[in-house]
DNA sequence: ATGCGATGTCTGCTGAAGCAAACATTGCCC
DNA sequence: GGGCAATGTTTGCTTCAGCAGACATCGCAT
């Protein structure tokens, strides 16, 4: 599988099946998965402890970024669930907890009675704004100042090279979340 | 922070400062840390599911790799909480859950009567040896294939670039993990 | 109009993980 | 040799998210 086009430079070594078993526990692309697991967590892991002195959730912060972005700063719970890491159970329980905080109120929609959107509130918007220049910030020293720290096209290699990933990885996220959904875990 | 020494390219655009707010929420590092998060997330589902088409967690996944590759496949519950995502707590569940399935033992160490090893059995290594190539293959399709695409060297300096910023966010990883820890959320 | 599959949201239940505290053991200082 | 802080592991409690199912609503075909 992914070998049904001729590779353009074939992995070099032995293939998997002429090395040992618990030589693959080595290989390479392990490496490559883990260094981007570790870079990603630990991105994420200081990100979460700023945010948690704003008195924000990493999901919570997403949800919120989300719908001021939105043009009208407002979201349908599933659209909201498709542009999040959430599934639209775990959207609904994290606008119950910013509707019970203020930074977010529902709103029914009055052309289609199943559908209620979640609406950024001005105190919602307030504490984004204040949690942003830091969390953009952290950004900035911890992945995109690293980065540019070998000359301004590493910067942009990078993110060209990510982006070549993403596009692979998230058929949704290309075009207007059209495309096939992602699986999920089953067990 | 991150600007004491003369940054070699600034950032294009008007600084932080003189932007409006809610331009912020569109800032190009967002943008960069979002398909950051939008390629792992999407990688680590596509995991998530192959693994368990074998029967494990992602988390169990590490853990019996970590202990594989460990040279005599045993390692003390704070090692393996420290080079895995999980807090001593968690590796005492998981262990616990694999122990059940008989994919590891717990053994005393009979130098130190505090610490407990966690050893891989031979259903572990079975179990992982198993797996291993489908995973393989699956970070071959989605992520390292990806970048082999556009010619050899990018495969090469993304995982250059991608080093030098788990270098920096991770410095624990760097040496022998003598390192400062990393933050933990706090709320 | 009426029936019916599709769609959107919410709720009961479950499993997993973190924190804080409990407990056991060690090494050290006196 | 006897406290005593540090270290290693486990456990109680809580929070959070997913799945499956319930419920309401919509749009369409007849």
């Amino acid at each position: 599988m992914g070998l049904m086009t001729s590779q353009p430079t074939a992995p070099p070594g032995p293939s998997d099946a002429r090395r040992s078993p618990s030589e693959a526990a080595d290989d390479e692309r392990l490496t490559v998965m883990g260094l981007l697991a570790e870079a990603f967590g630990g991105l994420a892991t200081r990100g979460a402890v700023q945010l948690a002195e704003h008195g924000m959730a990493p999901v919570e912060f997403e949800v919120l970024l989300r719908l001021t972005r939105s043009p009208l700063g407002l979201l349908r719970m599933t659209d909201l669930s498709a542009q999040t890491s959430l599934t639209t159970s775990g959207v609904t329980r994290v606008v119950d907890r910013l509707v019970d905080r203020g930074l977010v109120t529902r709103q029914a929609c009055d052309t289609d009675r199943r559908t209620t959107y979640a609406v950024v509130t001005d105190a919602g918007r307030a504490l984004l704004e204040r949690a942003l220049p830091d969390h953009l910030a952290l950004i900035e020293q911890w992945l995109v100042g690293p980065l540019r720290a070998g000359g301004g096209e590493d910067l942009d290699t990078f993110v060209r090279l990510l982006r070549r990933v993403r596009d692979h990885v998230v058929p949704c996220a290309t075009a207007g979340s059209g495309g096939p959904a992602l699986p999920r875990p089953a067990d």
